[in-house]
DNA sequence: ACAACCAGTTTCATTATGCAACCACATAGG
DNA sequence: CCTATGTGGTTGCATAATGAAACTGGTTGT
């Protein structure tokens, strides 16, 4: 079992992410999980993880109510790990990591599979942060303030 | 020391990225760097980490260019860690973090920090994944394709 | 010169990870 | 019905990562 709120600094929301998911494995298995695996089988075939290992990340991520568990949808007795809409609430960060690698990982030529929009069968865009008004806000655009006091 | 490339799967840029800031610390260090920390001691003070862990930290952090080291802006004998331009390139991931755990960590009314945008004063919109076109696109939208054979 | 501070390292106990073997139940074949 | 195989785990044990605390060596303030 992973510790938790290991922060004094919980009143940060990364801090509370970070402590769902933090961990090596459990993005991989959302991610995998957005690609449309189900089963604890090929979870474990497609990341060559330890079984122990991976029954316990499933185990947590059903806790935190990021993935839950349903009855298989092929009519077997066995069930399947579904993503909640907290856990579909996740794409953008796995989009983030996504681009972060390709920009950062690759050298210009080097294969990597891709993200493609399905209607138009193009590449997406990089993910972006706005302002209200429309602005494309960078690092230097923004300041973390603290919370409103309870209005 | 933590173990790289643990994937077969290390064609995917998001194994990639997780092989250089997957485990539990290393994005918040990265957060802290964001909202202007520099000194060691000030992340091993803001974090409340074991000492030995930060420093571990600080150097994967800078072999993987995401810190570099500079001399300290105060004109001590000092050094800094500062984030480079791949570091800086995880702001959407820090982004995407804290709306994650904005939207499900917390109860309607429950205070925390919140980023807004420095000319507004605002805060800050969702991120966005966009289609070439400009649609907004959720995880139903995508899918995820081999790269393209080197053309 | 001395005390406090800064940025670590070292040591050692605790915890998590990973491998391999094992096991119960489900399904498939004969 | 009986057996073989696949699925979805658990258990035990070795190894690796983490964490708390003490220690160190250079720096700074007085």
């Amino acid at each position: 079992m992973v510790q938790r709120t290991r922060l004094q600094d919980a009143e940060c929301p990364v801090a509370r992410s970070l402590d769902a998911i933090g961990d090596w494995w459990s993005l991989l298995i959302v991610r995998d999980a957005f690609d449309g695996l189900r089963r604890f089988g090929e979870f474990q075939r497609n990341l060559g993880m330890a079984k122990n290992i991976l029954a316990s990340r499933l185990r947590q991520l059903v806790e935190h109510r990021i993935l839950e568990l349903v009855p298989a949808s092929d009519g077997s007795a066995y069930q399947e790990y579904v993503l909640t809409e907290k856990g579909r609430g996740l794409f953008p960060l796995i989009v983030g990591l996504r681009q972060w690698g390709e920009a950062f990982f690759y050298q210009p030529g080097e294969a990597h599979s891709v993200l493609v929009d399905r209607q138009s069968g193009a590449p997406v865009g990089p993910l972006q942060l706005r302002a209200a008004d429309g602005r494309v806000l960078g690092p230097d655009d923004c300041v973390r303030v603290a919370g409103p006091p309870p209005a």
